[in-house]
DNA sequence: CTGCGTGCAAATGGTTTGCATCCAC
DNA sequence: GTGGATGCAAACCATTTGCACGCAG
């Protein structure tokens, strides 16, 4: 797989701001802060379009759609599966500092699934939520 | 934690059918198909209160709510955080086999999280969608 | 009896989509 | 110039919620 121009898709201003804003920020940004992030640089973008080309984007695994525990999903610029921190309270997520490479895929095949990719994501409260009472 | 009866809870038809269904089954349904499951028991229930009761069971800790990648969410009878595996192509959802202990909670209190519980997925393309082509 | 839980249906809210226009190639 | 990408708004769909009634304790 090389970069990308290979079959027909063109790269837009929007789609490669949005690539970039994601890129820029270490925090896992929903689909509606994606769109408040790059509304600041393209004021006339749609939301429609931010999930289209998110959707795009992880379809093509540049970024990461996160499944989670939330309700709306979260969006992270680093493609590579790497475990989450997730504050079960305020819903922000946050990467683990400590690689903690996981027993990687130790059951490949297992039960006969295949192309096996492990998300690992810990629940917890984070520092400022368990700041402020419950 | 006892079983239950502390607080003002009321044990329904409803409530009871619902938690039995899911422990009867291995497959981690999502609410809708809770929903048909149950109605085969009490054909009057509405969807409203299975999604109400899942909800309590869950936030009771007595079964789990799976975020997942998939659009709906998927409930789980066994309350033990336990890997699962999910198929990209169908969003079925299995339990691993082989248990597995993950390196449990290694990073306690990591970031400042506190109360850490641990979520792993393997994502990948069960027998079934693997064997009928693409 | 009392009030928690239910059935029903309307409301919500995140995400997707149809369509005419726009612009990257 | 041409077809993929966009903006807008309506459509979708899973989930939540208000309300009056029903039933477990």
């Amino acid at each position: 797989m090389n970069n990308a121009e290979h079959k027909g898709e063109r790269l837009s201003r929007q789609r490669e701001t949005i690539l970039a804003e994601l890129r820029k920020v270490t925090s896992h940004p929903t689909a509606d802060e994606v769109y408040v992030m790059v509304r600041k640089i393209l004021p006339r973008i749609s939301l429609g379009t931010v999930y289209r080309n998110l959707d795009f984007l992880s379809g093509k695994g540049v970024v990461l759609r996160l499944g989670g525990a939330g309700t709306q999903k979260r969006f992270d610029g680093n493609p590579a599966a790497h475990p989450h921190l997730r504050c079960s309270v305020c819903g922000r997520v946050d990467d683990l500092e400590h690689p903690l490479d996981l027993p990687d895929l130790p059951l490949k095949q297992s039960m006969g699934y295949s192309a096996l990719r492990c998300d690992v994501e810990f629940v917890g409260i984070c520092p400022m939520c368990a700041g402020k009472d419950s």
